[in-house]
RNA sequence: CGGGGUGUAGCGCAGCUUGGUUAGCGCGCCACGUUCGGGACGUGGAGGCCGGGAGUUCAAAUCUCCCCACCCCGACCA
């Protein structure tokens, strides 16, 4: 049981004035955490009850799959990391330290590497697969901003499972099995979610699949169809093409003369102010023009190098689907300098003439998928003030590729089936990989088949983050009066408030209660606090977000109770006898 | 890393523009008394290197410069 009386708590009264998120704001002040460190919080007795609840519920998941549980150390050597390539690619956002001896040590932001080398280490045979081992443990990110309180902070807990297998059926089989279990963690945690399509980043391998909940302080952009059941992370969209057209019978290009027309705006207006260059059937648009946009990419071994993107001109390039299509590359501005460098780029008037890899600049050019082979585009002829119509895909010009980094739009086709999208935010809370052999092979991860042949495993990579889990369950199971945890997490099943005065009877009584709420197999919150006002403990009880408040208060001299569900906030009066007996029916 | 904001008692804040008593208010905390169903009241207390450093000045919370920390918005991720 435990007793507010000597609970170690203290509720706020005011909000603390560096939170802004409700989480953060409510976890605080209720006495749940504290913030200990940028990004780290120490859990409070309340809060470390909560992280449990949500901790075991899953690994409870996790263990009914058949995985098995095992713990590594946070703190890494650097070469296993640098095998894979990791020690470079996670770049700034890695913990990197040194012992005293001055070898490179780190603190794991995941660990692909060291349970790979633990299957490794132990397991030769074919025989041995399949196999899925997990932890629940501490991750460290050097995030670059903190915030949000436990949604984003650079110490965080992670359950993180691994599969090996010796085929790709077998990797689809443990991806499904997470898949279903992750499923059903969520609906006990009591957590809406929503499962995109998502890219792989830093993590590398091929399918993968994002855990969102729907959340409008999320980080996330996700589209979802408003027809079939399609939905993507904003980074993972795949537009679908129109078909090619026929360019037989597109008229010539040819070079306009456009003064003053530095941005697309300026362009479209101007064309469809002049006789000579005005569409007999419409006016021009935005989306008629090709855009180029040039990006310097920053490669995490220092290295730089130019690309260009050709986008239809009614969107600019996303830059979170850009950096998520060159990873690990990171993305800069072309800069003022770049451009002088560069003198066969005209800012405002970059053409495909000017652009690709076998091109006076040499700058490699990929295309969004809209270009398709016929289209025709109103693009830069690369001298100031001039552009040029009708130069069509395929024949005039060719890119060096084609990549998704077009911005999404409310409204765009639905890729599968070709209904409206609709764009949405959310926090990612899971996410399952199809790693492949990339880890395996980079260190040696083989075991002999039934032939006696050498084979390389094939690996797949789990994350539920635990911490951010208990963070999202507050902000979606909260009101303006506090906390309303699902009770699968909550920190106890019923609050139990005494009023009335030290001497009342009310206290005793509630003790009695208490007691027996226990013996009845309930968690038990009770306020004992003797000489403290009614009024704060019904605002405490409301602020720490129990689901089920029990009152004994001044109806107790009429054998009565008072029950409150906090959060439909439904009062009614049960008798002393019967109250037992109908909290354990709550669910 | 860029932009914006804030650092004064455990928490929330005022004071700073225009330098000048002993740095203030609310909550919380301690003691005593009253009160007791939606953050009660009285009386008396404790608690501060005004984020740090350097400077200007007879005099700095207040003016100047440099750091540091935190928060928010953008570029990164469970």
């Amino acid at each position: 049981m435990l007793r507010l009386s000597t609970l170690f708590v203290r509720t706020l009264r005011d909000d603390p004035a560096s939170a802004e998120v409700a989480s953060h704001r409510l976890l605080v002040r209720a006495g749940y955490i504290r913030r200990a460190a940028p990004g780290g919080f120490t859990w409070l007795p309340l809060g470390w009850i909560v992280f449990r609840n949500v901790e075991r519920i899953i690994r409870d998941e996790m263990d009914r799959e058949g995985f098995q549980e095992v713990h590594f150390p946070a703190l890494l050597p650097r070469e296993p990391y640098e095998k894979t390539g990791r020690w470079t690619d996670y770049g700034d956002n890695l913990f990197r330290l040194k012992d005293r001896r001055g070898a490179d040590m780190l603190l794991a932001p995941t660990h692909e590497e060291m349970f790979a080398l633990l299957v490794k280490d132990l397991y030769s045979s074919y025989k041995d697969l399949p196999l899925v081992i997990y932890q629940i443990q501490n991750k460290f990110r050097d995030e670059a901003r903190p915030r949000a309180g436990l949604l984003r902070s650079r110490e965080f807990s992670m359950k993180d499972s691994y599969s090996f297998d010796l085929d790709d059926e077998g990797l689809q089989v443990n991806y499904d099995k997470h898949r279903a279990a992750y499923q059903r963690t969520f609906e006990r945690l009591g957590m809406p979610y929503v499962i995109v399509s998502a890219m792989s980043g830093a993590m590398g391998g091929s399918a993968s699949e994002e855990f969102l909940a729907p959340l409008p302080v999320g980080e996330d952009t996700y589209v979802r169809c408003t027809q079939c059941d399609y939905a993507a992370n904003t980074e993972a969209v795949q537009v679908a093409p129109p078909a090619a057209l026929a360019s037989d019978d597109a008229p010539l290009s040819r070079v306009v003369d456009t003064p003053d027309t530095p941005t697309i705006q300026t362009l479209v207006d101007l064309m469809n102010g002049r006789a000579d260059l005005r569409r007999d059937d419409r006016d021009w648009t935005a989306a008629d023009t090709l855009k180029n946009v040039v990006v310097t990419l920053r490669h995490p071994d220092g290295t730089s190098t130019a690309l260009a993107i050709g986008v239809p001109g009614d969107r600019d390039v996303d830059m979170k689907r850009l950096e998520a299509q060159v990873a690990p590359a990171e993305i800069e501005p072309f800069t003022e300098a770049d451009f002088a460098a560069n003198a066969h780029l005209v800012k405002g008037y970059i053409g495909p003439e000017s652009l690709g890899e076998n091109s006076l600049s040499g700058i490699r050019f990929v295309v969004d998928p809209r270009i398709v082979d016929g289209s025709r585009w109103i693009t830069g002829a690369n001298q100031r003030g001039h552009h040029v119509v009708d130069l069509t895909a395929g024949r005039d010009f060719t890119a060096d590729g084609v990549i998704e980094a077009a911005e999404v739009h409310g409204g765009d086709p639905c890729p599968r089936c070709g209904a409206a999208l609709e764009i949405a935010r959310g926090i990612e809370i899971g996410h399952i990989f199809q790693l492949g052999r990339m880890y395996a092979e980079a260190l040696g991860l083989t075991v002999l088949d039934q032939n006696g042949k050498t084979r390389v495993v094939t690996m797949g990579s789990y994350g539920i983050g635990v911490s951010r889990a208990v963070g999202a369950i507050a902000e979606l199971n909260c009101d303006d009066r506090g906390l309303v945890w699902p009770r699968a997490v909550a920190p106890a099943d019923v609050h139990i408030v005494a009023t009335g005065k030290a001497t009342d009877a009310q206290l005793p009584a509630a003790e009695v209660l208490a007691a027996e709420c226990e013996a009845a197999g309930l968690r038990v919150l009770f306020d004992d606090r003797a000489g403290v006002s009614p009024g704060i403990k019904f605002k405490d009880a409301d602020l720490l977000g129990v689901p089920t408040i029990v009152v004994v208060g001044r109806g107790l001299a009429d054998g009565m109770v008072e029950l409150t569900d906090r959060r439909s906030g439904d009062k009614r009066d049960v008798a002393l006898t019967d109250i037992v007996a109908l909290l354990c029916t709550l669910d």
